[in-house]
RNA sequence: GCGCCCGUAGCUCAACCGGAUAGAGCAUCGGCCUUCUAAGCCGACGGUUGCAGGUUCGAUUCCUGUCGGGCGCGCCA
């Protein structure tokens, strides 16, 4: 039951090999016992296996006795035996109990958690990677600032949880396309060059001949200065060089986008984000692309004349109003061309689109999809997707910090990266729900110290390459092959956490596809470094008992492995 | 006024899309370095999940109302 339109989303069956198998028995279970009539007549019910909150209810537990109970006329708990009695027999299940009201509790054989550490080390940097998607095709748009400004912690926070989502979507199989959209074309370029040509003409901010509604910060200097002096940029792999003429504003229109658009990219890059594709709104109007999408949704017959103007008559299709396509002067409204770029988006053949921008875009969903749909080009609701993030407030010495010299208004990407580093800025922009407002405590992200769980994470991971280096000083040399045959040593309870929280992750994987939130990553690595460091903490990898010794040195090389696929999904490094 | 998001420990956040005793980190207090990185570990303290109803075997989760915070409601982009 969708809440909101962009929380209606599509569904893809889990593939995770664990909870299938007890699924399975369990549904095998079902249906000898309605065989047997003791299930009779019970409706097929939606029970879930699920990861157990505790040790103590095994590792994975099912609710499936609570849902029939009722059906059945009987007592959770007993329906709960008849089905536990028929679950034996399968390699992986050590244990089977019944817990609390009626849950079916599952306890794993050492057995598999074996499996899985050997699965670590034979797929290495592969591990808990998945076909879901199975090499279909989805774009995720994300960031697509306006070229007229450096970019804010906003775009850092669109740009950290969509590059991470495309890196989990392919780790889930799917083929990923990364795309940055240019506002090229509006009202803004043209208020940004004003702003640039007062500035090479000496003009500053509230001066005589300032534009009204100028961009006020520095680096609009800087351009000025670049077109004066005749620089050349390059943005996208095109070189554009400036004239000079301060009376051009079509020239400085051009350079001061290209200028602007090579210092957003440098930006990015140093966040370690890159994109595929850049797609400018220019190229929309170029190519015919509005106009065509005006003539089908006329065609369509969707549209009719009021006051001198186009409209869209979106309310067919859940919108509250009408819209304007076509103001009563002639030009288009900003959604039209959104329209325009979308039915491109899906001429292209993406099977899913996600568009990961600001909450601030929230009311544009509804248009563009009513668009989408009154195109009448088989183009299903709910496509494309929406991955909104709340504003960002930046903290520092427990005050919020609104400017920065260079953008004027707002806090840049760039201030975060020098101050706190790329690892640390990644990590905090998408370690929190994208639904939540988030503070950024610079204070915080600074520090090098445990209050940071960054650098948490990443001690976990030193500590084994810490752990590799000891040998090597020691002369001591290292058969892996030994410590898979010997997996059965590691018994202690510290032991079986650790490989039950590696054993977690192609879960963690699917999951945070399956709900677009690599929060959930990043709470994973959270808590995989705290059983890593509890274990550590508590035992000796560099011991006498060779079998031993290599037995943990491939759990904590299965530590590290796992914990470095994770961080690489956040884009952190190691 | 309408729509969307959020409200959980003093602070920052989780809770696997209805499950078992609501969990971490920070802060506070008390322990652990002659040994692979103490950037760590172990323990204690800390809760009427904003409030009031409802749905049901079970609600932080779903529904209704209400209070508080944020965002958005143009023939702007």
């Amino acid at each position: 039951m969708p809440v909101s339109p962009y929380n209606a989303r599509p569904r893809f069956p889990l593939n995770i090999a664990v909870k299938d198998a007890l699924r399975e028995l369990i549904l095998e279970a079902l249906a000898e016992l309605r065989a047997q009539a003791v299930l009779a007549d019970t409706p097929a019910s939606a029970f879930v296996v699920e990861r157990t909150r505790s040790r103590e209810h095994g590792d994975f537990a099912s609710n499936v006795a609570l849902t029939l109970a009722k059906a059945a006329g009987r007592k959770p708990r007993e329906v709960a035996e008849a089905i536990a009695a028929l679950l034996s027999g399968d390699a992986r299940i050590s244990k089977v109990e019944i817990a609390g009201p009626g849950f079916i509790n599952f306890f794993l054989a050492d057995a598999a958690s074996h499996a899985e550490i050997r699965a670590i080390h034979a797929h290495g940097a592969a591990y808990g990677r998945h076909e879901t998607g199975a090499g279909r095709k989805l774009q995720i748009e994300f960031v697509s600032a306006n070229p007229t400004g450096p970019l804010h912690v906003g775009h850092g926070r669109g740009a950290a949880v969509g590059d991470s989502l495309a890196r989990v979507l392919e780790a889930n199989g799917w083929i990923v396309t990364r795309e940055f959209y240019y506002n090229d074309a509006g009202a803004q370029i043209n208020n940004l060059a004003l702003s640039v040509q007062a500035r090479c003409r000496g003009v500053e901010p509230d001066q005589e001949g300032w534009p009204a509604d100028g961009y006020r910060g520095d680096y609009i200097s800087d351009v000025a200065r670049d077109f004066v002096s005749g620089q050349t940029v390059n943005a996208d792999g095109q070189d554009v060089v400036a004239s000079g003429d301060v009376t051009d504003l079509d020239a400085i229109r051009r350079f001061a986008v290209a200028w602007l658009r090579r210092e957003q990219d440098l930006d990015l890059r140093a966040f370690g984000v890159a994109f595929d594709t850049y797609f400018l709104e220019s190229s929309l109007y170029d190519e015919g692309k509005v106009e065509h999408t005006v003539s089908a949704l006329i065609a369509a017959g969707h549209t009719y004349e009021k006051d001198g103007a186009l409209w869209l008559k979106t309310t067919d299709f859940a919108d509250d109003k009408d819209r304007v396509m076509r103001k009563s002067e002639g030009g288009y409204t900003y959604f039209v061309p959104d329209v325009a770029y979308h039915e491109d988006k899906w001429q292209r053949g993406f099977e899913r689109v996600i568009n990961e921008q600001g909450a601030d875009h929230h009311s544009t969903i509804t248009r563009v999809r009513a668009g989408l749909l009154a195109l009448d080009v088989g183009i299903p609701n709910g496509w494309p997707e929406y991955v909104l993030h709340q504003m960002v407030t930046v903290m520092r010495g427990g005050e919020e910090v609104k400017l920065s010299k260079r953008a004027g208004s707002y806090v840049t990407l760039r201030d975060l990266i020098d101050e706190v580093g790329r690892d640390a800025t990644r990590y905090f922009l998408v370690a929190r729900k994208t639904d939540s407002q988030l503070v950024f405590d610079i204070d915080l992200a600074r520090a090098q110290t445990n209050d940071n769980p960054v650098y948490y994470i990443q001690y976990a991971h030193a500590r084994v390459c810490s752990v590799r280096r000891q040998l090597g000083e020691r002369g001591i040399s290292s058969d892996a092959t030994i410590g898979l045959d010997a997996l059965d040593r590691l018994d202690s309870e510290h032991e079986r956490v650790l490989m039950s929280e590696l054993s977690r992750y192609p879960e963690v994987v699917e999951a945070a596809a399956l709900n677009l939130d690599p929060q959930l990553v990043a709470q994973y690595l959270r808590e995989l470094a705290g059983a890593f460091h509890a274990y550590y903490n508590a035992h000796q990898f560099i011991v006498d008992d060779v079998p031993l010794r290599e037995a943990r040195l491939v759990l904590a090389e299965a530590a590290r492995q796992v914990l470095a696929n994770g961080l690489d999904l956040l884009g952190v490094s190691a």
